[in-house]
RNA sequence: UCACCUUAUCGCCGUGUACUGAACUAGUUUCAGUAACUGUUGUGUAUUUUCGAAUAUACAUUCAGCGCCCGAAUCAAGUUCGGGACAAGGAGGAAAGUCCGGACACCAAAGUACAGCAUAGCGGGUAACACCCGUCCGUCGAAAGAUGCGGACAAGUGCAACAGAAAGCAAGUACAGUUCGGCUGUAGUGAAACCAGGUAAACUCUAUGCGGUGAAACGUCAUGUAAAUCGAUGUUUGAGGGUAGUACGCCCGAGUCGAAGGGUAGGCGGUUAGAACUUUUGGGCAACUAAAAGGCGAGAUAAAUGAUAAGGAGCUCAGUAGUGAGAUACAGAAUCCGGCUUAUGACCUG
């Protein structure tokens, strides 16, 4: 499947994101949060993922921007972690919840973490 | 004027699949020309070889195939679906603030007057403007030049520091004259005094312009149930409501028939080829404009235009130098144009 992130994969369903907020369960890897809810997707794929950065933190629409890239691309690299392995499928949201612009060594190390995290429970 | 560059690896977004012209009108799909690919087709020519033929190669023509590749539906190059390959392209000078002006779209009601708002030397440019150009005047400057909310005190109303009795609607100092009436003159204060002036980033007046709402506009497709909605028809008193403020005026409003709306912030169109850009020539002091030629380079929608690594350029600091260290601005398209304002790095020039 290798390391591309095409768009079936991107949340798009503004419903499933407000249903994520609403009835999902999350676990977090300061300054990452991930929030993650286990439903039915409109196309045959494991996990629909996106992110998100909020306006209050980050006024900078280029700041939001670069920091919403960062963890695209560190989900795409480490997205066969989860991919694979899960039972059901799954809608996912990466929050930033910090307040200091990141690099993108900072960035991977935690959606890492919070990936490993939602793993050892979903394993359970 | 430019908006860091190059290479490697891994990604994202939409577009295309040789080109050109026409027809049919929306379709199980037409025609012509040029170019390219494949070949156990046929024919011809040339060359090689040979006594000759066959063979081989090249070219021309004909035929067949292919329609970027694979799979599925199909009489499919063209239509639909899925997967892949390749190609070219993919944020700005301000994309920002949303402050003006338009294009475009819609409206139960957009009309007239008043009110309100905007603009303000004069002339020109423009689709239009509060923008731009020229010019006059004022102010600043030695000059080059910079800068200006620069119409009107003619009508009405208001305001005026200090000085002065008094800057109005009422008072009044000193001296002199006198037809004895606070009638006249002079002095004193001040820029200005029983007389005119100043002031319109004071009301006001004059001239010109202004319906409202904004792409979450709007159109259309799918799903499809009631009040309400839309269309047609139509009636009497017209309650009541609406038309940004007021007045007039105008519109809706019973019933019947037909259609389909709500929600899902669903899909598609609108949507990117334009009052645009570049060059040349003509007109104009200029802003700008006319003609010709040329190419076309983002189109996302939880929102693409990237991430990482290495090297280099310019900049700053240190150093005689080789070199070393540092930082790399402001900022992210969202219907599209013309301006203005604000933010901001480097270089060149007056």
């Amino acid at each position: 499947m290798g390391l591309s992130f095409p768009k079936k994969e991107k949340l798009k369903s503004k419903k499933l994101i407000e249903q994520l907020f609403v009835e999902g369960n999350s676990v977090s890897s300061f300054p990452i949060k991930l929030i993650y809810l286990q439903t039915k997707l409109p196309f045959e794929v494991a996990i629909q993922a996106g992110v998100s950065v909020p306006k209050k933190n980050f006024k900078s629409a280029v700041k939001r921007n670069r920091i919403k890239r960062l963890m695209r691309e560190s989900y795409r690299l480490n997205k066969a972690l989860v991919f694979n392995n899960s039972k059901g499928s799954f809608a996912f949201l990466f929050l930033y919840l910090g307040k200091e612009m990141p690099d993108f060594t900072l960035v991977d190390k935690n959606l890492k973490a919070a990936l490993h995290k939602f793993k050892k429970l979903n394993d359970e």
